[in-house]
DNA sequence: CTGGCACTACACAGATCTGTGTATTACCTT
DNA sequence: AAGGTAATACACAGATCTGTGTAGTGCCAG
């Protein structure tokens, strides 16, 4: 039961904006009284930090060479920003809309961006670049300003923009792409 | 008076996020009352869109040659990102903020992006870049990506990443820096 | 069958929010 | 001095929100 909540947080919440949805909505949504749901989550502010800890737990595996795993991640992003629903990042969105730069959900979000920078870090360490530490997160600005442009612009072809200038990073730091 | 509404609103809702703050709290913190507000602003959409407005009047203007220009604009960014009051970019909040698709703060914030991205591309087409419409787009993803990274890091030096990242694309695309 | 558990329905407190109505006061221009 | 403009104080309607209290219902294990 607690994950049907969760589900149908992730979908409200990431859709409409944290103070946008009310939790009678979630309740009424599943079709749960609003008792069961405080039940299981003390109060809204704990079922937001559960909907941001749940989005935490994904990373793509592969055994392609480093360089093209990088250059299919930006080939996922696309297809992320053109399927329906798409409204950015979950964890940026949620940082800029709770003002208390103290609450959770701000070690979530930075743990969310540190683990794929990690990712990125790791192919290209794979990659025997000069500087991993500096590109992984060169590579990460390219991703969020991407999610950033696809956002305002509605139009997933950004990621294609992202990959392009990924390739160029990548290119001039001698890594290869098969 | 409207300008001193539109001061304080800007403050407060950059600062707090759109929905964080009301109307009251902002004839409160000028110290009018709520009546005067509305009657210079006929809905708190009305002035969130004023706000976002107001925002929109700003483009840089240097005489240094292109590639220097773009650089010193990264260097802008470190700066603003260390500025206290830093929340990220108000118009990706907004829109991140604001379910609706076709609020009028969607073409407000496509506005401010299409030009900060007119304003690199004038430079890179006098750099006489082979593909000034996409690099142009690729350094606004590093734009982007950085202020989502301060926001989420709260570090400013991610700027500086950025506009290592902006000096490798345009070096690859034979641009000058002097 | 019975006890316990989880859920439901529903009301409610108390806060907050947008927007309006109204009567009064300060000020500036003529 | 008079009149109009804009601001004020303040109450209020009506909606919405978080969180709680309470009494009752269905279900499953022992």
């Amino acid at each position: 039961m607690p994950e049907r909540i969760l589900e149908t947080a992730d979908r409200l919440f990431y859709g409409q904006g944290l103070r946008a949805v009310g939790v009678d909505t979630i309740a009424a949504e599943i079709g749960i009284s609003k008792r069961t749901l405080y039940n299981h989550f003390p109060s809204k502010d704990a079922l937001m930090v559960a909907y941001l800890q749940r989005r935490l737990r994904l990373v793509p595996t592969s055994t392609k060479p480093p360089g093209r795993q990088i250059l299919d991640d930006f080939e996922r992003l696309e297809r992320a920003f053109g399927s329906d629903g798409f409204r950015g990042c979950a964890f940026v969105n949620a940082v800029a809309e709770l003002k208390d730069p103290r609450h959770a959900a701000n070690e979530i979000a930075l743990a969310f961006k540190e683990m794929r920078r990690q990712w990125f870090r790791e192919l290209l360490k794979r990659a025997q670049v000069a500087d991993p530490e500096g590109l992984s997160l060169q590579l990460m600005l390219l991703v969020d300003g991407a999610i950033a442009a696809a956002l305002v612009r509605r139009d997933p072809t950004v990621a294609r923009a992202a990959g392009t200038a990924a390739r160029t990073l990548l290119a001039a730091a001698g890594v290869s792409f098969n």
